[in-house]
DNA sequence: TATTGTTATACTCTATAACTATA
DNA sequence: TATAGTTATAGAGTATAACAATA
């Protein structure tokens, strides 16, 4: 059976991506909150204070989408807002979302250290910084090396 | 603005293969195909016969999700199906599916080229093997190292 | 009994456009 | 005029369960 697929660094990439990914929505799931909730809530617990915008600017998440998230986020006690000005919210973590934030940050760890004990120890630097370099808004050229 | 995901390796992994995934498509458009489509064409084109439930346990993809997704490819005449007995089929790329293949693997392959151009040369054969090592369903352990 | 393909369905995530109310 | 938030909507992608036909 040939895969012509095998060997593309995209296709690997996201074949990683997906498998960690579900890993991790299933070790989240004890908490009922699934791998976009949790960065969300990380970056408010974090942030106090923060606007949606802004969040959906650092995660890559468009405001539009931001809405509905942060509204089931404080559907369930997690997070409050406080008015800035006429248009803008100031969000946080309620104590309720702080418990849950403890929760995802030690479930987050361990879902770390599960990754990087799969790559050798002296891939580890290299593989960082070269997965850094993929998305990063670096200048890069299309030049073959 | 503290960003605690940033040094995150399961962040950057989603992160870098959405954003590459995104770039890929963008390329696939003039073909008129989305990555997935894209793979499935070319694991056929190199696997003449092959079933849809193969193709799925290949790719990672649900049988219930192949269908639709082989129909279409179908409807547009890129592929065709043979019976191999009364329940599965093999499929076949046409023609017409063998010139959008032939466009497909050259895009496939600048795009390949741009990603690894991102990446230092000193780092390349370590990413390769680490981010292999993520997803390739190999025994690891949850100790550290 | 197990397998191939199918249908139905639902949920997550993402993307766009248009609207409001403020600044 | 630009910005923050919202609404509506659509499209990918993925997941599960159940079914018919066949092996």
């Amino acid at each position: 059976m040939i895969d012509p697929l095998q060997n593309l660094l995209g296709y690997a990439l996201r074949r990683a991506s997906a498998m960690t990914l579900a890993e991790l929505n299933v070790r989240l799931e004890a908490f009922g909150v699934r791998h976009v909730d949790a960065s969300v809530l990380l970056l408010i617990s974090q942030n106090d204070g923060i606007t949606l915008s802004k969040i959906g600017e650092i995660l890559g998440i468009q405001r539009a989408n931001m809405t509905p998230l942060v509204a089931r986020l404080e559907e369930r006690g997690l997070v409050i807002r406080a008015p800035i000005d006429g248009r803008s919210h100031g969000l946080s973590v309620t104590t309720t979302g702080a418990d849950c934030v403890a929760d995802i940050t030690t479930t987050m760890n361990d879902h770390e250290k599960s990754l990087i004990a799969r790559i050798p120890l002296s891939h580890r630097e290299a593989f960082r910084s070269a997965l850094d370099a993929l998305w990063t808004p670096t200048h890069h050229t299309e030049s073959g090396d």
